[in-house]
RNA sequence: GGAGGGAUGGCCGAGUGGACGAAGGCGGCGGUCUUGAAAACCGCUGUAGGGCAACCUACCGGGGGUUCGAAUCCCUCUCCCUCCGCCA
C-alpha cells in the first residue's frame, strides 16, 4: 500500500515512477476522493463535536421540557451524522479498493524495460559447465535413478506433482537443513510459521485481493494455503510497535509453498521446475528505512553463497520496471546453470519491499523513546527454492556412468550416501 | 462436536448508561533528596485521523444495532480459558 499522504503531496512523482511499470494508476480519481472524504470528515467530526458538548449538558439538565428540546435536537442531529459517517463509508471503501490495486514504485535506481527480457544481468560466477558425456535432463536421470516418480505423484494427485523417493527425498531434506543451518550462521533465527494463514494476513503481505486466483483456500473458512512463507514471516508483527533497538529482525523459514499457477498453464510442465507445490527455506527481514537497501546487498550475498557453497555456477540479475513483483521496489533474482536441461533456473528472487508490506501488515517501529512511529521496511528473498535446486545438483554433479555426486556440504545429512546410483536404495 | 466463562492502556486490574481515554497498582521516563545508588516524594507516560496551533474526532477483541449519550445494553463474528467427547 502507497503512502496517501506522498500521493497526495506529490501526485506527478508517484504518477511518474509508476509508469514506469507500464500502468497508469487513477491517482487523479483518488486525489478527488481523498479530498471528498477529508470534507466529509471534518463536516461529521464537527457535527460529532456538538452532539458530545450537548449530550453532557442533557445529562445535567432539570428542566424537563427544555431537555426534551434538546434531546429532539440532538437526534436529528444523529440523523445528519448517520448520513455524514455512510457516505464517508462509502469513499473511503472507494478509495481503499483502488489504493490496495496499486503496486509499489519502483526504486530510481533499477533499468526500464517491458517484460522480463530487458532484465540485466550484474553478475556472473562461473562458468556454465560443460559435460564431456552426454548429460540428462533431470526428468530423465531422476526416474533413471529411481528417486523420481512422475506417474505416481499424477496418479495421486494430478498434473504437476511428483513423488521424491529414496535417495532423492532424502538429498532435499539435506539441502532444506544446510540451508537453514548456513542461515542461522548468516544471522538469521530459524522460524517454524503456520503453512495456511488467515486472509488477513495474505493482505499483508500483498497476495490479496489482488492475486487471489494464485491461491489454494479451504472450502469453508477463512484460511489459505501459504503461497510462500513470505506470508506467515510478514503477518509475525502485524499491529506491533516494535523497539528500534531490537532492529533488524532476520528470520529464515522452511516451508511448503502451494500455487495454483493458472497464469502458468502449459509452462515449464516437464520436470520439477513448476509444481502445485514445492518446498522453499527464505530469509525475511523488518528493518528501519535507513538500512533496507544495504540489508537487500546482504541478503543477496547470503543467497550466493548458498549457491557457491554447492559448487553451482549462478548470475544475478537486476529486474527491470516491467518484471517487478507488486510489492517490491528494487529485486535481484540469482539464477543457477542446469546443464542438463540446458537452462538458467531462478532458485531465489530477492525484494526490498519498502514499507509496503509494513503498512498493509500495520507494522510499525519507534527509533528511540518519544519518538514518533514509522513504519518498518520488510525485505525477503529465496534462500533457495528446493525443486530447483534439486534439479541443479542433480544435472551438475551427474556422471558419465549415470551416477550423482552428492555435494560435501550436504554429507552430513545424508547418511553415508556421498554418491546416488541407480541400485542404492538407501 | 457439547456445556460454561472470558477479551479493558507496555503488563496486572477496576469499571452495568452521562462527571471514563478510562480508578488503582506494576513497569518506563524526568525531577527533588543523595558523594553515588537504593528508598521516599512529585510530575509525565496509548494509537490514529482532521486542522497541523489551540483544539476536535475515533478507538476498551472485530463488525453492526439501541440511545440525546455506550467500555457499560442488544445482535453477530473472531480469539482465549475450563470441563466433557474425539483425535496425530
Amino acid at each position: 500500500m502507497l503512502d496517501m499522504d506522498l500521493i497526495r503531496k506529490n501526485p506527478e512523482e508517484v504518477m511518474a515512477a509508476l509508469s514506469r511499470r507500464g500502468i497508469e494508476p487513477p491517482i487523479g480519481r483518488m486525489l478527488e476522493l481523498d479530498s471528498e472524504r477529508r470534507g466529509l470528515l471534518t463536516e461529521a467530526e464537527e457535527l460529532k463535536a456538538e452532539r458530545n458538548r450537548v449530550s453532557k449538558e442533557i445529562g445535567q439538565m432539570k428542566d424537563d421540557k427544555a431537555r426534551q428540546e434538546k434531546i429532539e435536537a440532538m437526534r436529528e442531529l444523529g440523523e445528519r451524522i448517520d448520513g455524514l459517517d455512510a457516505k464517508l463509508r462509502d469513499v473511503e471503501q472507494t478509495l481503499n479498493d483502488l489504493a490496495v490495486e496499486i503496486p509499489n514504485l519502483p526504486d530510481p535506481s533499477i533499468p526500464d524495460g517491458p517484460d522480463e527480457t530487458a532484465n540485466v544481468v550484474v553478475k556472473n560466477v562461473g562458468e556454465p559447465k560443460q559435460l564431456d558425456f552426454e548429460g540428462l535432463p533431470h526428468w530423465d536421470l531422476g526416474p533413471a535413478l529411481g528417486i523420481l516418480d512422475f506417474e505416481r505423484g499424477v496418479k495421486v494427485s494430478g498434473s504437476r506433482f511428483y513423488v521424491l523417493e529414496g535417495a532423492g527425498a532424502r538429498l532435499q531434506r539435506a539441502l532444506i537443513s544446510w540451508m537453514l543451518d548456513l542461515h542461522t550462521r548468516q544471522g538469521y533465527r530459524e522460524m517454524y510459521a503456520p503453512f495456511m494463514v488467515r486472509g488477513q494476513t495474505l493482505f499483508a503481505a500483498g497476495q490479496l485481493p489482488k492475486f487471489q486466483d494464485n491461491l489454494y483456500k479451504d472450502h469453508e473458512e477463512d484460511l489459505w494455503m501459504v503461497p510462500t512463507a513470505e506470508v506467515p514471516l510478514t503477518g509475525l508483527h502485524m499491529d506491533e510497535i516494535l523497539d528500534g533497538e531490537t532492529l533488524p529482525l532476520r528470520y529464515t523459514a522452511y516451508s511448503p509453498c502451494f500455487r495454483r499457477e493458472k497464469m502458468s498453464a502449459g509452462r515449464d510442465v516437464r520436470g520439477i521446475k513448476r509444481g502445485h507445490q514445492f518446498d522453499k527455506v527464505e530469509m525475511y527481514v523488518f528493518t528501519t528505512p535507513e538500512e533496507a537497501s544495504d540489508e537487500l546487498e546482504r541478503m543477496l550475498g547470503h543467497a550466493e553463497e548458498t549457491c557457491s557453497q554447492l559448487g553451482l555456477t549462478y548470475r544475478v540479475l537486476e529486474l527491470c520496471t516491467g518484471d517487478l513483483g507488486f510489492t517490491a521496489i528494487k529485486t535481484y533474482d540469482v539464477e543457477v546453470w542446469a546443464p542438463g536441461s540446458e537452462e538458467w533456473l531462478e532458485v531465489s528472487s530477492l525484494s526490498n519491499c519498502g514499507d509496503f508490506q509494513a503498512r498493509r501488515a500495520n507494522a510499525r517501529y519507534r527509533a528511540e523513546k518519544g519518538a514518533r512511529t514509522r513504519h518498518l521496511h520488510t525485505l525477503n528473498g529465496s534462500g533457495l527454492a528446493l525443486p530447483r535446486t534439486l534439479i541443479a545438483v542433480l544435472e551438475n554433479y551427474q556422471q558419465a556412468d549415470g551416477s550423482v555426486v552428492v555435494p560435501e556440504v550436504l554429507h552430513p545429512w545424508m547418511g553415508g550416501v556421498e554418491v546416488i546410483r541407480p541400485e542404492a536404495d538407501t
